[in-house]
DNA sequence: AAGACGAAAGTGGTTGA
DNA sequence: TCAACAACTTTCGTCTT
């Protein structure tokens, strides 16, 4: 259980300029958009001492809590939708319910244009992450990192299913699990490219070091699809750390390298797999996994015994 | 029959003028 | 903006086990 001194400082970025955002129950560092800490409500008596805080900074309704911190934008805007749409034959409970629901939306001022943006980009970051099983500090960053790109005004003439397929995809690179590229268009409803511009002007923009993944980070997940062993997950990566202090990686495709240790180390530790099998897992061709575990026998001096 | 190998031609993205 | 370029892929035939 966290405590209120847990939310002082951020910890991305150190800032003590946190504030709390009561549309969203959420702790946020006004200098980098980490979302510190969310669904607090949920927490306890922890909320009551951001509930003062928060009391200067906007007046307060009745509206129970919990309707603010669930149903949040996104649902109650469809709902909204449906009635003006189709706005006939509704019970008077229905009715009553939706009338409510609108004095509440008024107060609350969801229907902001950016918040509505927020809303469907953050359903949007959750619903990939969830269908790529991604940890959750993975999709926090993600969403740290929309927060940001939409208060630089970097979405501007950008879809935002690119930008949140981008942020994801540094996302996961900043936490050095990285998904390709290939992966994360899988799940989102835009094309490679887009991604890729939208990643690297978004990396631009907000000035994220962006150090090119390593091979090193994709072992353990290769590894794992092809059964191996931890032992030889561990000689893979020795095998790439070699490889890296040799310049041996540079310019090459981290995941063709990858392939290529993971090769070469299922060889050495008797758990052979074929190139097949390999070249499949690191989305990479046999010939790719073929050129690159030749240079590293050959610059390394591994001898193998097919 | 399956895996490994490599040559040759093609593809998409980066880079530098 | 365009062409050169390297990495990677595709395809296919050959060799090894």
């Amino acid at each position: 259980m966290p405590s209120a001194e847990d939310f002082k400082k951020c910890p991305i970025c150190g800032s003590v300029k946190l504030i709390y955002d009561p549309e969203r129950g959420e702790i946020v560092c006004t200098d980098c958009g980490y979302v510190v800490a969310q669904n607090i409500i949920d927490l306890g008596p922890e909320w009551r001492a951001f509930d003062a805080d928060q009391r200067v900074k906007r007046g307060r309704v009745g509206a129970p809590m919990t309707m603010m911190i669930h149903d949040k934008g996104l649902s109650s805007t469809i709902d909204w939708k449906n009635k003006d749409i189709h706005g006939h034959d509704i019970s008077s409970t229905m009715r009553a319910k939706i009338y409510r629901l609108r004095k509440w939306q008024r107060r609350i001022r969801v229907s902001d244009a950016a918040e509505r943006n927020l809303a469907f980009a953050l359903s949007e970051l959750d619903r990939m992450a969830s269908q790529l099983s991604l940890p959750r500090n993975v999709k926090e960053m993600a969403a740290a990192l929309y927060r940001k790109a939409v208060m630089e005004r970097l979405i501007r003439g950008r879809s935002i299913e690119g930008v949140t397929a981008a942020c994801l995809y540094a996302a996961c690179r900043m936490a050095k699990v990285p998904r390709t590229l290939d992966e994360i268009e899988e799940v989102a409803r835009v094309d490679k490219k887009e991604i890729g511009r939208s990643y690297r002007f978004i990396a631009r923009e907000l000035h994220l070091k962006l150090i090119p993944t390593s091979p090193i980070d994709y072992v353990s997940r290769f590894a794992d699809q092809l059964g191996l062993s931890e032992k030889t997950k561990n000689r893979a990566i020795k095998i790439l750390q070699k490889a890296i202090k040799l310049g041996l990686t540079s310019g090459r495709g981290p995941m063709g390298v990858a392939a290529a240790a993971l090769y070469i180390a299922s060889v050495l530790e008797g758990e052979k797999r074929t190139q097949r099998e390999v070249a499949e897992v690191a989305h990479v061709t046999e010939v790719t996994v073929r050129n690159r575990y030749k240079e590293l026998v050959e610059k390394l001096n591994i001898k193998l015994t097919l």
